[in-house]
DNA sequence: GTTCGTGGCGTAACTTTGTTATCTGCATAA
DNA sequence: TTATGCAGATAACAAAGTTACGCCACGAAC
């Protein structure tokens, strides 16, 4: 027992995630192959079958990992009660992790899509939208702040998605088109005058 | 000379483009292999590489046709002056056309990025929405006209997006909800209650 | 204490896929 | 008739997802 505590039991199956979203954000999608990965967590290619099952099930902790870290991003912002600030963040988390949210919200990774779990956990990150753009409008119904959640959620999406593709028209004016569309989206939600 | 004509030339560059957009809206990103579309073209996978350069290059190519299709299909509602007309045929087109789209905006074939014969088509689609836009809006600046556009296709962009990757929360509300946003997007610019 | 079973995990092989080297046949020009 | 150049097929190579197989450590049962 004391033993088990001196000598940390390996945690395979974090070595094997932690190495994946290190090659992921190191590499890129190009190199996130089963190979890699177990080479970087230091075990044979058998470890990712084990503890999930193949790659597709790799990919649907990363969902989840990835929900998790975006979640504790957009806190401090939600907390602040201050939407724009949330909007901002939103983007600040994609530019930091490109490819974990090409890998998301794209499809980065080919023959995969979301598994339960990963559709469930991000139901609960868009949850946490809805529950802030209550807290700001009180007088909106839920399904009004459900569908401006919805909406405004759709809208920074597309931004953000559009740029990290490479697909924006404007590349160089991306975070000023970003802070001009942030304010278009929720001018009628918030009454702002810019 | 009369006999080329009434023995047509094979043209392998279009049928190999053809096969492979045929794969893909049949079979998916999954079967998207150099040697399924080469069988579907009746060729070898060498002809990829002499008339492509390569699967890289064959992506591009579906990039441009893309851009195409998609102008193709959204010109009726550019000339008719609606531009919600314009938003519900490019959430059609996406929709008709759900792999396609993938793969020129959710990165659904690894390791391709687009080149810059895909960029400046796709440059070239949106320009044609700017015009709406200040055919629409007349007294808008050039500039306006150009960060408006921005806008609007940001924001269907990511309402469509959500949908075609699976990632909506209200999978079954996808149509009423993009009416929704399309109004609430284009309620400032053009003014219409609703 | 010995034996048996279970489960984690490495080795190595199988299959698929992108890519390329090499060869062939044909059309055209000298 | 011969040479040249090119489209295109065959077949092989390398990388990557996946799986069959076997080893070994550990705990339970007798």
């Amino acid at each position: 027992m004391a033993d088990a505590v001196s000598t940390p039991i390996p945690d395979q199956r974090g070595a094997i995630l932690s190495a994946a979203l290190a090659v992921l954000a190191r590499d890129g999608e190009a190199a996130f192959t089963v190979r890699r990965i177990a080479e970087e967590a230091g075990c044979s290619t058998t470890g990712v079958y084990t503890w999930f099952g193949g790659k597709a099930g790799l990919v649907d902790a990363i969902f989840i990992d990835g929900f998790e870290s975006f979640d504790a991003a957009l806190a401090p912002a939600y907390a602040s009660g201050d939407v724009g600030a949330s909007g901002r963040a939103y983007r600040r988390w994609a530019l930091e992790n490109p490819t974990q949210f090409l890998v998301m919200f794209g499809r980065a990774v080919p023959d995969v899509v979301p598994g339960d779990a990963a559709l469930e956990r991000g139901y609960e990150s868009f949850l946490r939208l809805v529950r802030h753009v209550h807290a700001i409008r009180p007088d909106l119904s839920e399904g009004d702040a459900f569908d401006w959640a919805y909406h405004v959620n759709a809208t920074v999406h597309g931004y953000v998605l559009t740029e990290i593709t490479g697909m924006s028209t404007a590349p160089d004016r991306a975070e000023e088109l970003y802070e001009l569309g942030l304010r278009r989206v929720l001018q009628p939600l918030v009454g702002e005058r810019d």
